[in-house]
RNA sequence: GCCGCGUUCGUCUAGUCGGCCUAGGACGCAAGGUUUUCAUCCUUGAAAUCAGGGGUUCGAAUCCCCUACGCGGUACCA
C-alpha cells in the first residue's frame, strides 16, 4: 500500500467528544500501521457556532492522550494552513469551476421562503427537498434568464451556490467497512456548497481540502454516510480521484439507544470528554477523563476496543500493539454501547501496571494540595499498601486517608456487632504490648498480639476488628500491622484512647 | 414520510471462505476460596433457540429473500 494520508477534522464548536477521540484514534492507528501521515484539520466554516477555546482544547486533549499528529494547525506542515477559515480565499474558485462546468448553479431563494416550503411539506407529512424535482420551480440560475442572473449578482443580491445532481443516476459509495452503498441521485438534495456569507459549506471545503492535502483515506463517523454520495459526485465533477471511505459505527449511550451524549455522562456519572471543559457561555463544567484520574493509555485502549477487535482475545495492549494489529476490515458495522464499568476496569489494569514511583509522584501532588508533608519513602509505602485497591488515582487518598488523619467517624454497624463492654481494656492491653516493642517490628508485634488474645481465650475476630475500628474507623483497609507500623505506636495509642472515649459516649 | 445503515450472552465482542460452535473470551453479576476486615486475587457458575420467518444445502450464526425493530441523515451545522 502507498503511504496513506489521513486526517481528523473536528469543528471547534465545543469540547471534543470521546466518539471523536475514537475516530481520531482509528485514523492514527491506520496511518501508523502503514507508515502514513496523520493530519489535524480544523473545520470552522460555520462562524455562528464558533466556540472560543475549543481548538486549544482539542490540541491539548490529544497531547494528553499521547496521540501525535504529523501535520496540523498546531504543528504546521506542507499543506497548510490547516484551518478552513484561513483557507477561505481558495474555495470560491472551486465553486465557480463547478458553476462553469454545469455541476452547480446559483440559487437566490431566501432562507425564509425555503423554510415555508419545508413547513408546508411537513404539514402534509412530506419532505421538501431542493432537488431534481423542485429546482425548476425555484429561484435560481436554472430558471432565471442569464441577464436576470447577472443583474441579481451585480446588485449584490445574496445567493448560494448549489450542487446540481444529475437525474436518475445510481451513485456508488465504496465503503471499506460496509461494502458498496448505492443511492439514486433522485433522492438526494442539491446541497449548498457555497454560503451567502462567502464561506464554503462543509461539503465543498471538505472535498477541496482532502484533495489539495492529498488525503487517501477518509475515516469518519457513520453520520456522514448519507452525504457520502454527494462527496463521491463532487470528486467526479471536479475530475479528481476520490479517496477511499470508511464510515465508523457510532458510540451509543450505555442504556437504551441513541448516540452517546454529554447528558448520559452527567446522568450516569462518567466522563464523555477527555479533559474537563468549562463552557465559556453557560459557565457549565463537564468532567474529563484526565481529571477523574484516568490513565490516558487506558482511555485509548478502552476506546479502541469499542467497535474494533483484533480477534486474538487480547484486550489490554499498548498503542504500538494496537497499531500492529489494526485493520479497517476488523472494524464492526454496528454501533457500540459505551460501558462505564469496563472503562473503570481498564483503568484499574493500567494502574496496576504503573510503577509505584509514578503513582507516588501523583499522590505526592494530592498530598501537597492538602498541606500534608511526607517523605518519599513513606509515600511509596502508602502506594504499596493501597495500589491494588484503586481504580483511579484519586482513590489513593480515599483508601489511605486514615494513615494521615484519625478517623472522622466510626462505623456504627461494626461497633454494634463487635464492640463490647470489655473492649476498652482489651485494646489498652494491646496498646501496652505494642509499646513494649522496642524497636518496633510488625511481625513480632503481630505474633505477640495474637498470642495474647489466645492466652486470654478471647475472640480473635472481635478484638482485631475493634482495633481496626479504633485505627481506621471502619472494617476495611490493608493489613492491620502494616497500618500500625506506618502510624507508629504513639499514634496508635492515641487513636485507641480517642476511640474508647468517643465510642463510650455514643 | 423519504433515503441509508445495522441486528451473536445485560454490555463489548470471537466467529475469514457453510461442518472442529452441544457458539469462545472479556466486563458486569452470583457462589466458593484467599485475606481473621474490606478491596484485590483465584476457582466455579448462570447468562445468546446467533432479531423473527421463509428458503438453498447432507449440513447455516455463517449464503439468498421477506418482515420487525433500532439507529443515522433529511439545514446557507459539521
Amino acid at each position: 500500500m502507498i503511504k496513506p494520508r489521513v486526517r481528523f477534522a473536528p469543528s471547534p464548536t465545543g469540547p471534543l467528544h470521546i466518539g471523536g477521540v475514537r475516530t481520531a484514534l482509528y485514523n492514527y492507528l491506520f496511518a501508523k500501521k502503514h507508515g502514513g501521515t496523520f493530519i489535524l484539520r480544523i473545520e470552522d466554516t460555520d462562524q455562528t457556532r464558533f466556540v472560543p477555546g475549543a481548538e486549544a482544547y482539542i490540541v491539548e486533549a490529544f497531547k494528553w492522550l499521547n496521540i501525535e499528529f504529523d501535520e496540523g494547525v498546531h504543528v504546521g506542515g506542507a499543506c497548510g494552513p490547516y484551518k478552513q477559515s484561513e483557507r477561505k480565499a481558495m474555495y470560491k474558485q472551486y465553486a465557480v469551476q463547478l458553476l462553469e462546468s454545469g455541476w452547480a448553479y446559483y440559487a437566490f431563494d431566501s432562507a425564509e421562503s425555503l423554510d415555508m416550503l419545508r413547513k408546508a411539506a411537513e404539514a402534509e407529512k412530506k419532505n421538501f427537498q431542493y432537488d431534481v424535482h423542485s429546482r425548476l420551480s425555484l429561484c435560481n440560475s436554472l430558471t432565471l434568464g442569464a441577464e436576470e442572473v447577472s443583474a441579481k449578482l451585480a446588485a449584490d443580491e445574496p445567493y448560494v451556490i448549489r450542487f446540481k445532481f444529475p437525474e436518475n443516476r445510481d451513485i456508488t459509495v465504496r465503503d471499506l467497512i460496509r461494502g458498496d452503498v448505492i443511492v439514486n441521485s433522485n433522492t438526494l438534495d442539491d446541497k449548498v456548497l457555497y454560503k451567502s456569507d462567502g464561506m464554503p459549506t462543509y461539503h465543498l471545503a471538505n472535498i477541496v481540502d482532502d484533495h489539495t492535502m492529498d488525503i487517501t483515506h477518509v475515516i469518519r463517523g457513520e453520520e456522514w454516510l448519507p452525504s457520502a454520495p454527494l462527496h463521491v459526485m463532487l470528486y467526479h465533477a471536479f475530475g479528481w480521484e476520490a479517496p477511499q471511505f470508511a464510515h465508523l459505527p457510532l458510540l451509543l449511550k450505555p442504556d437504551g439507544n441513541g448516540k452517546l451524549s454529554k447528558r448520559d455522562g452527567d446522568r450516569l456519572g462518567f466522563p464523555v470528554f477527555p479533559l474537563e471543559w468549562h463552557d465559556p457561555k453557560s459557565g457549565e463544567v463537564s468532567v474529563g477523563y484526565r481529571e477523574t484520574g484516568y490513565v490516558p493509555q487506558a482511555v485509548v485502549n478502552m476506546l479502541a476496543l469499542l467497535g474494533w477487535n483484533p480477534g486474538n482475545g487480547q484486550e489490554v495492549m499498548t498503542i504500538e500493539e494496537m497499531t500492529a494489529l489494526f485493520s479497517i476490515e476488523k472494524i464492526n458495522k454496528s454501533g457500540a454501547k459505551f460501558d462505564p464499568e469496563k472503562a473503570k476496569w481498564f483503568n484499574h489494569k493500567y494502574l496496576q501496571m504503573m510503577s509505584n514511583e509514578l503513582l507516588a509522584h501523583a499522590f505526592a501532588m494530592q498530598l501537597a494540595e492538602k498541606n500534608i508533608n511526607e517523605s518519599e519513602e513513606r509515600i511509596l509505602k502508602v502506594i504499596s499498601l493501597v495500589k491494588e485497591r484503586i481504580n483511579f488515582t484519586k482513590d489513593i487518598w480515599e483508601q489511605s486517608a486514615f494513615l494521615f488523619e484519625p478517623p472522622q467517624q466510626y462505623d456504627e454497624q461494626v461497633i454494634k456487632k463487635r464492640w463490647k463492654s470489655d473492649t476498652p481494656e482489651h485494646l489498652q492491653a494491646i496498646a501496652a504490648i505494642l509499646t513494649e516493642e522496642k524497636p518496633f517490628c510488625k511481625e513480632h508485634a503481630h505474633n505477640r498480639t495474637v498470642a495474647w488474645i489466645q492466652d486470654n481465650a478471647l475472640n480473635m475476630g472481635q478484638i482485631m476488628n475493634c482495633l481496626r475500628i479504633a485505627l481506621v474507623g471502619a472494617a476495611k483497609g490493608p493489613d492491620l500491622f502494616e497500618i500500625i507500623d506506618f502510624l507508629g505506636v504513639e499514634e496508635v495509642t492515641r487513636r485507641i484512647k480517642r476511640a474508647i472515649s468517643i465510642i463510650a459516649l455514643s
